[in-house]
RNA sequence: GGACGGUUAGCUCAGCGGGAGAGCGCUCGCCUCACACGCGAGAGGCCACUGGUUCGAUCCCAGUACCGUCCA
């Protein structure tokens, strides 16, 4: 094994050894299962930080339910993602001159399919070197056959039962894409923009009314003006008409709620076919809906002389033209939220259009009855429940419909004849209603989050009722972050409830997102986003895995910094090199269970302390509190278990006592072993590497049983023996480093104790204490006679002197000691003030109470200690000084 | 406008009713027979502010300020 940890090889080794042995495939038995379905990324390009943080997270969970025993499904698969993979494939056709209209549809989507194999491939590639557990014989994609029946089958039966209607409304039309988007996949965003004022004229006599827009070229499409009906400056006109510049039509004045009087003039220009409320108010007072718009943002036939003119060129010219005839009356700066789309980031349009929606009430309410009546899914951290609550209770019909060619044709046919519409199941060839052949498909695409939201039973075979379905389904976790709650877990909550009559899964973990070192969202055009193929390059997989899942915790966004990276890598060496100690130190029949009679207090601390941390540790996991986990992993290893307990080991391996020699070894490869396994599920290769190197037999480490605690190993006097011998060890090095003792020199070191049983503790470990104080001598005696050039140390019980002859200045020692004293005296201080407050004694737990006494009686006798000393030093200093002066 | 999150060591973050923690950075000393991706010893904090509850508040409650996110 060499110095330093090659995660490289290893890494290679040990993915290509899991898939060979098949070990993440479910045996499909016993009474205990556990299951995760990945989310499924999309097949647009490769994998960034942030997946990598949410598949470590859920490998954890697989690997550590997997090693207790759980008959364990993760099920991989990816996502089609049809506006974002559409686009991207339309790109690439574009370096080479064509569109997808040129292609036509069959062969783009053959194009699509390709692009789809290459990067489902690169995905798969980069699972594996994360080291994911997932079982690649289940792998799937949102368009395989099976899911796309199963889309299939949620549109027909919604339909059928009247919660899929088609229909004319305003819709967010994104102009760069030429599709309708969701409610949700409309960002808003304040814009500094306008506010313009325009007369309209009376048809009939002078004057007219002024309204306000922030969308001058809506108005080429009006159809009438709108006040409140109590609005008394406007209330004379009600019911008369008033003459649209430019375009001439005439358009009445109408009187309708909606209108706030205190905004602009009071008086509102309606454009029901631009506008979600305008369209409201039209369906009211029966107006004419007129397009000014096509698909691609830019002004049609109705628009007059704008005709052929983007829409954002014509609000310009139109302005100007307004100015012309003197009907601008004036432009007030206006800040605005204005829609853009989350896709393409173009500004979004409502838009009149026909399209198909989900009747969502109906499905809402009884998604919110299951969660209120505590049947939903828990929510970790739990404030994300009010989230997806809040949304649920206000949403609106959603609208699948895309125009787009990549994704889930939908299942709707249409009677050239008759004009009947055909929702079915099968292809349709002919009506039947009345028999034509002349029936044709909707040309659109379903929105994809329609088929993610079947994802948990869609992959299981539904509904078809499969093995899986019945034993896997309803899945154990979810594991995402909170920016797809809405777009992602809320349909999927209520869409199985409506086709399985469960919740998918019984706990949804949200975590948050990986932002770079300035807490900037990682983006593709600020060019801040971070490879995770590249970290691995550099550091290896578990380094990126340790130091992205104990970054941060539940909920709460992760920074990414290198310097963190670089952490977990050391720490990653430091269990190599810890392992590589005790590999070189033990003998064959090290496996061998030692005798508990023959453990050493050392050996009784570190099980007892190790026991401890498999406790904490499993709890930790179990509640998701995976950067908790770490931390303690990280302490225990690097600070108990190899500052400590390898050091203190190394006098027993490398003493005279053959049988201590073997019991300590026996004790260094138990702990190591169940180390590696709390560990292996953050970092499965270097365990994984490590534990085949052990005299320990097994096909896996991922397959090894997970630690129990045990109850044998309770030692607390072992515990406060060894903190002990830490106290002592930690002041002689500390007065070693103050003094600047070399660290080659050695000392003699007094420990005076009136204490018989602390001097018999430390005379047990007095081999240890020669090696950790570098000491050739070491006094162990009661209070008497003190050197006098030595420098002292107090702790609890006892008082080291360490004669340093030639080191010791005694002013110097004096100033050490008095600022010792002075700690002791605020500490002693405290607690006698605390002490003293009788409501403290009297309400307090009595075991903090009684702690505090402890306290109080420890540092005054440390206290007393000091002073003791420094009264002698004191005499000392008087005498020298004195001499001086007498000289 | 509403909801939620954050404010703790120079930086990045844990902790969350009873003596302020980590990593990195910094200072000092060490190539000590697992590890310099290391070892040992340190320095460094009115735990944003104002009130309240409590024997006791960084932690709970109310409010304020600033930063951030989501929703309208």
């Amino acid at each position: 094994m060499s110095t330093t940890y090659q995660p490289r090889e290893a890494e290679a080794k040990w993915s290509r050894y899991w898939l060979e042995q098949g070990i993440f495939t479910p045996k499909g038995e016993g009474d205990r299962r556990f299951c995760i379905v990945i989310p499924p990324p999309n097949v647009t390009g490769k994998l960034h930080i942030g997946h990598a943080l949410d598949f470590t997270l859920q490998d954890i969970l697989i690997r550590m339910k997997r090693m207790q025993g759980y008959d364990t499904l993760w099920l991989p698969g990816t996502d089609h993602a049809g506006i974002a993979t559409q686009a991207r494939v339309e790109a690439q056709l574009r370096q080479e001159g064509l569109t997808r209209q040129q292609l036509g549809r069959e062969k783009f989507l053959e194009r699509v399919w390709q692009w789809k194999e290459e990067y489902a491939a690169a995905i798969r590639e980069q699972w594996e070197k994360l080291g994911l557990s997932l079982d690649y014989t289940r792998e799937r994609f949102t368009m395989d056959e099976g899911l796309s029946r199963a889309v299939r089958k949620v549109f027909v039966d919604l339909y059928n039962k009247g919660l899929i209607y088609r229909g004319e409304y305003i819709i967010n039309w994104d102009p760069e894409t030429r599709t309708a988007l969701s409610d949700i996949e409309v960002e808003y965003k304040e814009v500094q923009g306008k506010l313009y004022y325009f007369r309209y004229p009376l048809v009939d006599g002078e004057g007219g009314i002024v309204i306000a827009t922030t969308r001058p070229e809506t108005m080429l499409g009006d159809t009438a003006v709108a006040v409140h009906p109590d609005d008394e400056r406007y209330k004379h006109l009600i019911g008369k008409k008033l003459k649209l510049p430019i375009i001439g039509r005439e358009i009445p004045i109408i009187a309708d709620e909606y209108v706030d009087p205190e905004f602009g003039t009071g008086a509102v220009k309606i454009t029901p076919a631009h506008d979600p409320n305008d369209f409201e108010v039209g369906r009211r007072h029966q107006l004419e809906a007129i397009l000014v718009m096509d698909e691609g943002g830019r002004m049609n036939e109705n628009a007059g002389p704008y005709q052929g003119l983007d829409r954002f060129e014509c609000r310009r010219q139109l302005v100007q033209d307004m100015e012309k005839l003197g009907l601008l009356v004036k432009i007030e700066d206006h800040v605005h939220a204005v829609g853009h789309s989350q896709r393409s980031g173009a500004v979004v349009e409502p838009y009149l259009s026909t399209q198909w929606f989900v009747k969502m009430k109906p499905l809402a309410e009884k998604a919110i009855e299951w969660q209120k009546s505590g049947r939903g899914v828990k929510f970790v951290p739990e404030r994300f429940e009010k989230i997806y609550l809040n949304w649920i209770e206000n949403v609106r019909d959603w609208c699948i419909s895309r125009q787009l060619w990549w994704g889930h044709r939908i299942p709707a046919w249409y009677c050239q004849d008759c004009g009947e519409t055909i929702v079915s199941m099968e292809d349709i060839e002919t009506c039947p209603h009345c028999r034509s052949a002349n029936v044709v498909q909707d040309e659109d695409v379903l929105d994809t989050w329609f088929s993610s939201a079947l994802w948990p039973f869609s992959t299981m075979g539904w509904p078809e009722e499969t093995e899986d379905m019945k034993r896997y389904y309803p899945t154990d976790v979810l594991v995402t972050g909170y920016d797809i709650i809405y777009f992602w877990v809320a349909r999927m909550i209520f869409t199985a409830l409506e086709f399985t009559g469960r919740i998918p899964f019984e706990y949804v973990y949200i975590h948050g997102l990986v932002r770079d070192a300035q807490g900037r969202k990682m983006s593709k055009s600020l060019g801040n986003g971070v490879d995770p193929l590249d970290v691995i390059e550099r550091y290896g997989a578990d380094a990126l895995r340790f130091m992205i899942s104990t970054g941060a915790t539940p909920g709460q966004d992760v920074r990414f910094h290198w310097e963190r990276v670089e952490m977990a890598r050391n720490f990653a060496n430091k269990v190599w090199n810890a392992s590589r100690f005790v590999l070189m130190n033990i003998d064959d029949d090290a496996t061998r269970p030692f005798d508990v009679d023959r453990l050493s207090v050392v050996d009784r601390w570190i099980l007892h302390r190790l026991n401890e941390t498999v406790a904490d540790v499993t709890r930790m996991m179990e509640q998701f509190e995976f950067s908790e986990v770490g931390r303690h992993l990280y302490q225990f290893i690097w600070d108990e278990f190899c500052d400590w307990y390898i050091e203190f080991s190394k006098v027993a391996l490398y003493g005279d006592d053959e049988e201590a020699r073997k019991t300590t070894g026996r004790v260094l490869l138990y702990v190591l072993d169940q180390l590696l396994r709390l560990l292996h599920p953050m970092m499965p290769f270097i365990t994984e590497e490590i534990w085949q190197h052990l005299p320990v037999h097994g096909k896996s480490i991922a397959l090894a049983e997970w630690p129990k605690t045990n109850p044998v190993y309770t030692f607390p006097d072992a515990v406060a023996e060894v903190n002990l011998l830490m106290d002592a060890i930690r002041a002689v090095r500390n007065v070693r480093a103050e003094m600047n003792v070399p660290p080659g020199r050695k000392v003699t070191v007094h420990i005076q104790t009136d204490d018989d049983d602390i001097r018999r503790r430390l005379e047990n470990h007095r081999p240890t204490l020669l090696r950790f104080f570098n000491a050739e001598t070491l006094h162990l005696e009661g209070r008497g006679a003190i050197p006098e050039e030595a420098v002292t140390a107090v702790i609890d019980g006892a008082v080291i002197y360490l004669p340093l002859a030639g080191l010791v200045d005694v002013q110097q020692e004096l100033a050490r000691l008095r600022k010792e004293l002075q700690k002791l005296d605020k500490e002693v201080e405290r607690v006698q003030k605390k002490l003293a407050n009788p409501q403290f004694v009297e309400r307090a737990p009595e075991a903090v109470v009684q702690e505090e006494r402890e306290k109080e009686r420890a540092y005054v006798s440390q206290r007393e200690k000091v002073r003791e000393r420094l009264a002698v030093l004191e005499r000392l200093a008087g005498q020298s000084s004195g001499q001086r002066n007498d000289t």
